[in-house]
DNA sequence: ATACCGACCTGTCAGC
DNA sequence: TGCTGACAGGTCGGTA
């Protein structure tokens, strides 16, 4: 489901309505394929930690987790510890009412001192969550913050179709299927095109043309695309701006050629065949 | 070392 | 109506 933009509303979302909040006790689903760390470790770790604020790193939201600790020599020395949350294709993290009914695919359930619950739904299974302690970080560049001379560097030498780097999150972290298209057709280059072989002028375009449909995506609350909703269950509108995802046959919006589609490494790849070269 | 491809899951929708 | 196959926002691990 959700790509850079979509866990950037989620997270901000969640840090509205949960930061501060202390966890009460947890509940984790019999089915543990989407623990990473054991359940009991889990468990020990979110129980009684108090949410000190809840962010995005790549496509993975992360919660800064604190102990009850009354000295600030005992909280300096703590080891601080993060929940990190991948929600995969269909994952979604709900604030809710404990008197609301429990969704199907529920697979863990926080219940919060405020009384609420946040709850991790996801029917695909492909989500993730984890504890981590001392710092995490993704292994690729953020979108936002690369420079470009950063942003140019990792496409040397890759002989790899320029989506597929694109959706490599070793490069990159949080760049989707849906806005490396949607960048791709910006920057006016074809998805098929090898990386290394795009000539300067059209990375420092490629560069520009992700920061900002990345960015217009996070104003619009990201792209509803069938199940997508943020932390109060909204939807987003970035979905009525794509440009080519999901507008196989459609007319391009520039030049009213049909947009066409292909698979590369296995996933969908949209594009104008007359505005793309 | 690098890059593709199937596997992991469930749900939905189009076509027959 | 019901079956089948294609497809879906992501990431792994095995293989070439």
């Amino acid at each position: 489901m959700p790509e850079l933009p979509e866990v950037e509303t989620i997270a901000r979302g969640l840090d509205e309505r949960v930061r501060g909040d202390v966890i009460r006790s947890v509940w984790l689903g019999e089915k543990p394929e989407p623990l990473k760390s054991p359940a009991p470790e889990m468990a020990a770790a979110l129980g009684s930690a108090r949410i000190a604020r809840v962010r995005r790193v790549g496509k993975h939201i992360v919660f800064d987790l604190e102990r009850g600790l009354r000295s600030a020599a005992a909280k300096s020395t703590q080891q601080n510890t993060q929940w990190v949350v991948h929600l995969g294709m269909t994952g979604r993290l709900l604030v809710a009412s404990p008197q609301a009914e429990i969704a199907k695919h529920t697979h863990a359930i926080l219940q919060l001192a405020s009384g609420r619950e946040l709850r991790f739904v996801d029917p695909r299974r492909f989500g993730r969550l984890a504890v981590h302690h001392g710092g995490f970080a993704a292994p690729g560049a953020e979108p936002l913050d690369a420079g470009f001379e950063e942003f140019a560097a990792l496409f040397r030498k890759r002989r790899t179709p320029v989506k597929s780097a694109l959706l490599n999150q070793k490069l990159l972290s949080g760049v989707g299927n849906i806005y490396a298209d949607e960048a791709l057709f910006r920057a006016r280059v074809r998805p098929r095109r090898r990386a290394a072989r795009l000539t300067r002028g059209e990375l420092r375009l490629l560069y520009r043309s992700l920061k900002r449909v990345l960015q217009e995506a996070i104003r619009a609350g990201g792209s509803s695309i069938s199940d997508y909703v943020d932390a109060d269950g909204d939807e987003g509108f970035f979905q009525l701006r794509h440009r080519v995802y999901q507008r196989t046959g459609e007319p391009c919006t520039a030049c009213r050629t049909p947009i066409r589609r292909v698979v590369i490494a296995g996933r969908s790849a949209h594009y104008c065949p007359r505005c793309q070269v």
